[in-house]
This record gives C-alpha cells, sequence and structure tokens, in this order.
DNA sequence: GCAAGGTC
C-alpha cells in the first residue's frame, strides 16, 4: 500500500472507487457511536491505496460569542456587531472531531466527499482545518460528484479537486451575519418589549433572518385580506339541458365590470337567441404523473393532503430514514440518475395488498420516471428503499405516500379525450368543453389527486340551438386566502428563504413564538406580537420584514463564490447596514412600541433614559479604555466584593486589573483622560476610610491607563504589561492566569480558593513571576483537605451526592467554574490519588477485574473519559521509575509527565516500546491489565 | 434566553 487515504463524509457512505458498497476490511468504532470507521482497500492515483472513511454529522463548528458577550446583562446588544466570535465545536461533535483527529496521523492524503453545495464546502473546510492542526503535511482533494451512484462517485475519484476556498469563505459570512443580527435584534426587541409591555414578561421575541420574512409573507396575505374591497362584475350565462344534463358555456369576455355595457351585450344576444355552433374539436389530453419527489413537494402534500404539518412530515421521514425504509429526506433534487436501479425499486413493492398490483404493472411495463429541473449534485429524490407493512399512524400514511408518489412518477400519464365547442349568439362567442377519461394509470395509485370527467352533448359543427337559459349574472371578486404552509412554503422556496431543510423549522419557531397561529387548522394568521413587530419596523422604513434583505446578501454571497468580491468587504458591509439599521431602530423604538400596542390593546409603559433596560446595560458596560492586549473595551466587573477591570472579551482575553478592597465604590467618569486621549475615561473611586495616604482624598478622579503612576502605586496595583500608553514602565495591567495558579504540588486548599477576595491571600507577584496571580504555597497541605485541579488546571469543587442510591453521601469533585464555563471534570473523592497521569491531573486507582494473574490488582489511569484520557498506566504498587520496562533507557525516569506525554507521541514512530496487547506504553503484555491470562 | 445551517 503506498497511501492511506481518509475520506470524511458529511452522512455515512461506504463505497469503493468503483462505487460499489462493499463488505469493509475492517470496521472499528470512532470516538462516536453514530459515526463509525471503514477500512478497504480502493485504486486512486493509479495505486492500490488503503482508505480509512469516516462521517461528521453537518457542520462540526460554529461560531459563537465569547465571554461576557454571551450574557444578555453584560453587553449592549449594539456591542453583538463587533464582538470578538469564535469557531468552536460544541460538546457533541467533540468525540466526532476526535475521531478526525486521531484517524488523520497515520494518513498521508485527505479527501471530502460532503455535499457538493456551499454549505458541505464549509463543513469540508471544517474538517481540513482539524485535520491540518495535528497533521500539517496532509495532501488536502475535494471529490464532486453530481449524485451518489456508482459512475457518479467512480468519476469523482478519478478526477479529484482541490477544496473550494471561496465557497467556504461565503458560508462563514452568513454564519456570522445570522449570529450577529440575531444576537442584537432578538436581545434588543426582548429587553424592550418584556420592560414596556409587563404582559410579554415571560416571551422571548426573536429576530432572524429568515423567520422575520416568514413573518413577513403571513403578515402581508393578512393585510392584502383585511384591506381587500370587493368589486361587482357581471357575467353573461349561457346553458343548454337536455336528456338532464345541464352544459354551461363560458363568456369569450368572462366578465365585465360595468353593468350597463354588460345588460346590453345581452340585449343584443336576446335579440336573436340562437346558438350556431361554429367548431367543435376533439384532442387528447392529459393529466401528468408527478415529478420525483423532493423536500419542499413532500412537506406540502403532507400539509395539503394528509394534514400532517411540515415539521411533522420531515420528523417522520428522517425515521423513516434512519430505519432504512427510505432514501435521504433533505433532497432539493426531482430527477432520478440513470444510474438508479428503478425496477427493483419498483420490485419490493409488489408484495403489498394495495399497491402490489399497480408495481407488477409498472414492472411490464418498464418504469419511466417523470423527470424534474431541480437536482442539488448530491441526494436523489426522495424514494422508497425498503418494503414494509408494519407501520402505523402517521409514519404509515408518509411511508404509504412515498411510496405511492415513487409508483406514480414512473408510471405513465393519465389520458383522456376533450371535446371543445364553439358557438356564436348574435355576435357574442361563447365555448363549453368536456372531458372523457380513457387511461388512468397513475391515478389509480395516486390518491392525492384526482381528475373528473365532464359530460357534454354531442354537438355538429354549423348546427344552431337554442340556449337553455341566456341571462345575466351578478358576482364580485373574493378576498385571497389567508396563506396554507404549503402556499408559505411555496413563497419561502420562492424568495430564496431558508432551504429545504430548514422551512419547517422556521415556520414552527413563528408558531412557538406566538408570532402567528392557525385558523381552522389550516390558514395561518399573524397575532398581535406578529402585527405589531412587522408594523413596528415597517413604520420605520425598513423592510425587515421583507424577503430581499436576505436576497441582497445572496446576491453577494454569489460573488464571493465567483471570486468577484472579498468575503471580509461583504461581511463588513453587510454589518455596517445592519449596524445602521439597529441604531436607527434603537433611536426610534417608540414606534416599535406604538405598533405593539396597537395590536394588543396594552398601553407601552412609558420608560424615562435611564430605565430603558437597554441604557442601563450600556451605563454598565461602558468601556473605560481598550484593552491594551485585544483592542476590545475594558469594562468594570466585581466578583463578589472585589471590584475588577477586565476585558469584556474574556475569556477569549484574560487582561484585567484586580483592585484592592479599600476600593469601596468605582464608577465611570464622563471625563476622559487628558494624557491618554478621549477613549480612556477617568475613574471615580470612593476608598474606605483611612485606607489611603492622608493626601489622597476619599474620593478620588483617576486614570488607571498607566499615565498616573504615583495613584497606581499609592492604589497598590502592581505594574504589569506595558500599556499602549506614552510610558511603557507606567502600565498597570495585570493579567491573571488560573493555568499559572499551581502550586509545587499541583495542589490547592478549597480554603484558599473560597477567600481569593481578600487582597492578603494573593501574592501579586514581583521580579520574575511579575504579572502573574499565585497562590501561597503555605496554602497546600492545610488539614482541610488538599484538592487536585480540574482540566481547567483550577482547584476542583468538592461536593456531596444527594441522590438516594447507593452514593448517596459519596464526596465528589467537579470543576468549580460557572455553569457555562465549567469543564467537565468529574472525580470521585475516593478514588483520588496522588499520582499524576500525563494531562497532569490527579489519577484514578482501578483495580483489575478481568480473571487471570493481574486480577485484584490495583493500577492508576488516567481519570478523563474514555474520549480524552491520555495513555497514562502504572501498577498501584510500583513507583515512577517502574514505568518503563525498558531499562536500558534511563533517562526517561526523571521526565516530567509533560514530557512523558511528549514522548508518547513520538512513540508513535517506534521509539518506545508499547504493550503488544493493548499498544499502550509503560508496561508489557505480562503485566497488561487487560491480560486475562 | 438569541440565528441559521448541518444532522442523529
Amino acid at each position: 500500500m503506498e497511501k492511506n487515504i481518509f475520506i470524511a463524509f458529511e452522512v455515512l457512505l461506504l463505497t469503493t472507487a468503483s462505487g460499489r458498497v462493499v463488505k469493509p476490511i475492517g470496521e472499528k468504532e470512532g470516538f462516536s457511536i453514530y459515526n463509525k470507521l471503514y477500512e478497504f482497500d480502493a485504486m486512486v492515483f493509479g495505486q492500490m491505496c488503503r482508505m480509512v472513511m469516516t462521517s461528521v454529522s453537518g457542520h462540526l463548528l460554529n461560531y459563537e460569542f465569547v465571554g461576557t458577550y454571551k450574557n444578555w446583562q453584560s453587553c449592549s446588544p449594539e456591542s453583538l456587531f463587533s464582538a470578538p466570535v469564535i469557531k468552536s465545536c460544541s460538546p457533541d461533535f467533540e468525540r466526532i472531531k476526535k475521531t478526525l483527529e486521531s484517524q488523520c496521523r497515520s494518513c498521508n492524503v485527505l479527501i471530502i466527499w460532503t455535499d457538493c453545495d456551499r454549505e458541505g464546502e464549509n463543513i469540508g473546510f471544517e474538517i481540513i482545518d482539524t485535520c491540518l492542526k495535528i497533521k500539517p503535511n496532509l495532501d488536502v482533494y475535494r471529490a464532486k460528484f453530481s449524485e451518489i451512484t456508482s459512475p457518479s462517485v467512480k468519476r469523482a475519484i478519478q478526477n479529484l479537486e482541490r477544496p473550494n476556498k471561496l465557497i467556504s469563505e461565503a458560508v462563514d459570512v452568513r454564519q456570522v451575519l445570522d449570529l450577529r443580527i440575531g444576537a442584537a435584534f432578538t436581545r434588543f426587541q426582548t429587553l424592550r418589549l418584556q420592560k414596556v409591555f409587563p404582559v410579554l414578561a415571560e416571551n422571548l421575541l426573536s429576530y432572524g433572518s429568515c423567520q422575520f420574512p416568514t413573518l413577513g409573507f403571513v403578515v402581508e396575505r393578512y393585510l392584502e385580506r383585511e384591506n381587500f374591497i370587493a368589486e361587482p362584475f357581471w357575467k353573461i350565462k349561457v346553458t343548454h339541458e337536455m336528456n338532464d344534463l345541464v352544459v354551461e358555456f363560458r363568456w369569450a369576455r368572462d366578465r365585465l365590470y360595468d353593468e350597463a355595457i354588460c345588460r346590453s351585450i345581452l340585449s343584443r344576444c336576446q335579440e336573436n337567441p340562437i346558438a350556431k355552433v361554429e367548431k367543435v374539436e376533439g384532442k387528447p389530453k392529459s393529466k401528468w404523473r408527478p415529478t420525483p419527489l423532493d423536500t419542499t413537494e413532500m412537506e406540502k402534500i403532507a400539509s395539503r393532503k394528509l394534514k400532517i404539518n411540515a415539521k411533522e412530515a420531515l420528523r417522520i421521514a428522517e425515521k423513516l430514514y434512519t430505519q432504512g425504509l427510505i432514501s435521504y429526506p433533505r433532497t432539493e433534487t426531482n430527477i432520478f440518475p440513470d444510474s438508479i436501479n428503478l425496477s427493483s425499486l419498483v420490485e419490493l413493492q409488489t408484495k403489498d395488498p394495495s399497491w402490489g398490483g399497480f408495481a407488477r404493472n409498472v414492472l411490464r411495463e418498464g418504469p419511466r420516471p417523470r423527470q424534474g429541473k431541480k437536482s442539488d449534485q448530491s441526494h436523489p429524490p426522495i424514494h422508497p428503499i425498503l418494503y414494509s407493512n408494519s407501520l402505523s399512524g402517521n409514519e404509515a400514511r408518509i411511508y404509504e405516500f412515498i411510496v405511492r408518489h415513487f409508483l406514480a412518477c414512473v408510471s405513465k400519464d393519465a389520458k383522456g379525450h376533450e371535446t371543445t365547442v364553439k358557438i356564436d349568439i348574435n355576435g357574442e362567442k361563447f365555448t363549453a368543453s368536456g372531458l372523457m377519461i380513457l387511461e388512468r394509470n397513475y391515478l389509480d395509485v395516486y390518491p392525492y389527486e384526482n381528475w373528473s370527467a365532464k359530460c357534454i352533448h354531442e354537438y355538429k359543427q354549423g348546427t344552431t340551438f337554442t340556449p337553455t337559459l341566456l341571462d345575466i349574472s351578478e358576482s364580485e371578486t373574493t378576498a385571497p386566502n389567508l396563506l396554507t404552509e404549503a402556499d408559505l412554503i411555496s413563497l419561502m422556496e420562492k424568495h430564496g428563504i431558508g432551504t429545504d431543510a430548514t422551512h419547517a423549522e422556521h415556520i414552527e419557531k413563528i408558531k412557538i413564538r406566538s408570532y402567528v397561529g392557525l385558523e381552522n387548522n389550516t390558514y395561518f394568521i399573524p397575532s398581535a406580537i406578529g402585527m405589531g413587530l412587522v408594523e413596528g419596523y415597517d413604520t420605520m422604513g425598513f423592510a425587515m420584514s421583507k424577503p430581499h434583505l436576505r436576497a441582497e446578501l445572496e446576491a453577494d454571497l454569489k460573488r464571493i463564490c465567483e471570486g468577484t468580491k472579498q468575503s471580509n468587504i461583504v461581511l463588513q458591509e453587510q454589518v455596517n447596514k445592519y449596524k445602521v439599521l439597529f441604531q436607527k431602530a434603537k433611536e426610534q423604538v417608540n414606534k416599535i412600541d406604538a405598533a405593539m400596542s396597537k395590536y394588543m390593546g396594552e398601553n407601552a409603559i412609558h420608560l424615562a433614559d435611564n430605565e430603558d433596560p437597554l441604557n442601563v446595560i450600556m451605563t454598565r458596560t461602558a468601556s473605560v479604555m481598550p484593552c491594551n492586549t485585544c483592542g476590545n473595551d475594558m469594562v468594570v466587573r466585581k466578583h463578589q466584593e472585589t471590584l475588577y477591570i477586565s476585558c469584556s472579551a474574556y475569556p477569549a482575553c484574560k487582561n484585567s486589573i484586580w483592585l484592592p478592597s479599600k476600593v469601596m465604590q468605582l464608577s465611570i467618569s464622563e471625563e476622559s483622560c487628558e494624557t491618554c486621549g478621549p477613549n480612556v475615561k477617568k475613574l471615580e473611586f470612593k476608598f474606605s476610610p483611612g485606607s489611603m495616604a492622608p493626601y489622597y482624598p476619599q474620593h478620588y478622579i483617576g486614570c488607571l491607563n498607566g499615565c498616573d503612576q504615583d495613584f497606581i502605586e499609592m492604589l497598590g496595583v502592581k505594574l504589569g504589561q506595558t500599556n499602549s500608553g506614552s510610558n511603557p514602565s507606567l502600565a498597570t495591567q495585570v493579567s491573571y492566569n488560573y493555568t499559572q495558579a499551581s502550586t509545587s504540588s499541583g495542589y490547592h486548599s478549597l480554603s484558599s480558593l473560597q477567600s481569593t477576595d481578600t487582597d492578603d491571600t494573593w501574592d501579586r507577584g514581583g521580579g520574575s513571576n511579575r504579572g502573574q496571580k499565585r497562590l501561597r504555597d503555605d496554602n497546600a497541605g492545610r488539614n482541610d483537605g488538599d484538592v487536585p485541579c480540574c482540566f481547567c488546571n483550577i482547584p476542583a469543587k468538592k461536593l456531596v451526592t444527594r441522590k438516594e442510591g447507593p452514593n448517596n453521601g459519596r464526596e465528589f469533585l467537579v470543576c468549580s467554574k460557572n455553569d457555562d464555563e465549567k469543564c467537565n471534570y468529574y472525580m470521585w473523592a475516593d478514588e483520588l490519588t496522588d499520582v499524576k497521569c500525563y494531562c497532569n491531573i490527579s489519577a484514578k486507582k482501578l483495580v483489575v477485574r478481568k480473571p487471570g494473574p493481574n486480577q485484584g490488582k490495583e493500577f492508576y489511569a488516567c481519570s478523563k473519559s474514555q474520549a480524552d484520557k491520555c495513555n497514562f498506566f502504572q501498577w498501584k504498587n510500583e513507583n515512577a521509575e517502574s514505568h518503563f520496562s525498558n531499562t536500558s533507557n534511563k533517562q526517561d525516569h526523571t521526565r516530567t509527565p509533560q514530557q512523558f506525554r511528549g514522548r508518547g507521541q513520538n512513540s508513535a514512530r517506534g521509539n518506545q516500546r508499547k504493550c503488544r496487547l493493548c499498544h499502550q506504553p509503560g508496561h508489557t503484555r505480562r503485566n497488561c491489565p487487560q491480560n486475562g491470562e
């Protein structure tokens, strides 16, 4: 084998280069139980290669705000337009990422097989970025396929391309914009309206670039209907009754909106009310079978005909897909590729008592699919894969519909014969038509459509007859119907709002948010909240609820893909555009209040400026000065009783200035520092009595940017990293880095952590430790119990199990950070040991359970989860010196755990002996814990 | 507590 090729799929598929699904040489578990690994050999680049294949499940990484920007109360919504965002892996996807990281080590080439659309390209780059971090010299290719069939896969592997960064960048732009705009406007309108209308206190009033236009469609149709003025119109009605059959003729002028003219035409007809048959025409007429089924069509028909809403229909289809009964349900394709074996799929259905006979007929004639015009280049139309007769309820109904639709679209159009009769009554023309159905064909298997025959008399050209009725009829125009779910999906598709996979979600979202409701369980009607929001922004002159904002972005994204516009420029322009809209919306927020008030029938509470929740946040999160590390705002914060000034990008940036306990109050003054410039605000301090030198007043207004050296020294803030001020020696930033906080033993006392707020507990550093916050060494080893560090390398928190059961009362340790920041460290206190693993955390003690010579013997191993743990292993009664059975390798004995770890990585190249049984270093097969012999 | 996009 020359090369190892690592392929990553967006959805799982096992093929060889020839495209045949094969029995893999090896199937092994990755870290994620849902994303397996397969190994097989295939010919690539003219040589036989060992392929390792796995899948990811959609996006691996997600943009999110960091630190204080996640918190609604800690930053202004407006700051979200420029707040730092990071792309990170959510916990659910960590295992998939780990599989990629571990597998790519042994590969030379990476081939991306994600869907060949924009999102797929972006997912591809998430995989690439993940793997290149581990193995920078991987050669990366992109397989481009038009569908997942044997010839297409074969063609793709023989014509590998390079991944397209531009396409991926366009998706990044969309992601960042959706996040910034969605979060900023959601927080803005939620915070404001909850305060102004207490009745909304529990409502989340979200804004999103897809959900809002979706709401807009509903409101627009509702208003069209409300504002509709009916207009009367008149028609001339002609019927001809004979042998109990009434034939109705249509007027060639259809309708007239002027009664007088219509009546005068009628009078003329009545002067000589004889109908002359001018033409009788007969021609074949077909009713076309449906095109192969794509997602939106499935949702629309399910909603219209089965009365199962789009969200539920898609959920059921996904379930049928995971059961292997139908093909992938999220597809925009309505064309069957030539290579798909339709006969065998039809064959599977021949055993069914209801549609089996029809399927046999199709087989006899040979399946002939009617082809549509859409292709997503990835997935075939939705079709049954296996036969099932054991489903029930809506699952059975959706499955039956998919089967019937499939059989219908590969059968034949219905055929009929249409007769059209044209008559003349004293100069006015009328027509009537009849329909005879000759062959029902697909209609026999497709009850979701019908075709009615229409009878007509036998007329002969040149003959005459006297109409039974010749009169005028009056009607009026009717308002358009409210939108059904199927109408809404059609509008979303037409205007490019959402994707096939998300239409149903956006509709569901506006229902959950109480922006819309359903009338007669069928027609969408906007709620007071929905009306108020849309009209509020409309009165400002913004088309927030119209689809064209999204359409403009789509056009720009296309330019990025084509290389005619740079992604950073598009992002900047779009962010600026929405930021201006946001600022205007904030200025005119009263208009939203007024519109909401109008529809909700509630008075808006008038808020003074200092009561406006947005202003309150602004005051609290006002910038003291720019951070000298990252440029974001430094803001005043408080931890328990201790005031400090920290970078708003925490934890991405940990720059902070902790103030001593003698600072009792701190506020930002209106005044900027004359020396440091307009962006640096002076601070108003109030000190505890007698805590400062006599010449400092108890109230003092000063700058902490570095220009006021006397004050900084008096305050007791140690000088740290140089600020960007004029005098580098006057810097004030003190960086507290928890990872530096370990004592020599690596253990901290719980009591020392709890007392961090008192100034004396901390050694603010000096000399080589300048700028680093350290715990005093004498805190280690106190009687109240040493505690180990968690994965964040800060002392863990000890808790007691309260849940009833065998562990009730047992102590355990977890990360001491807040819920949204804490790591997943978990350890029983009674399993704590002094031994540290390669991760430099306390190892746990375990017992060999496997029967054999080692059964009952105790050993130490990494305490992290299976997915995260290192290779550390040590028998309990052997000291660190005996880790390695290779005694000639003396220098290893003095290595630190970190060095061992480095060594462990080298060992992949064969420098270090590993156990032949479990392939872990540090012991031999003879004393391996897995050795049951 | 926020978006939209993948997907299991």
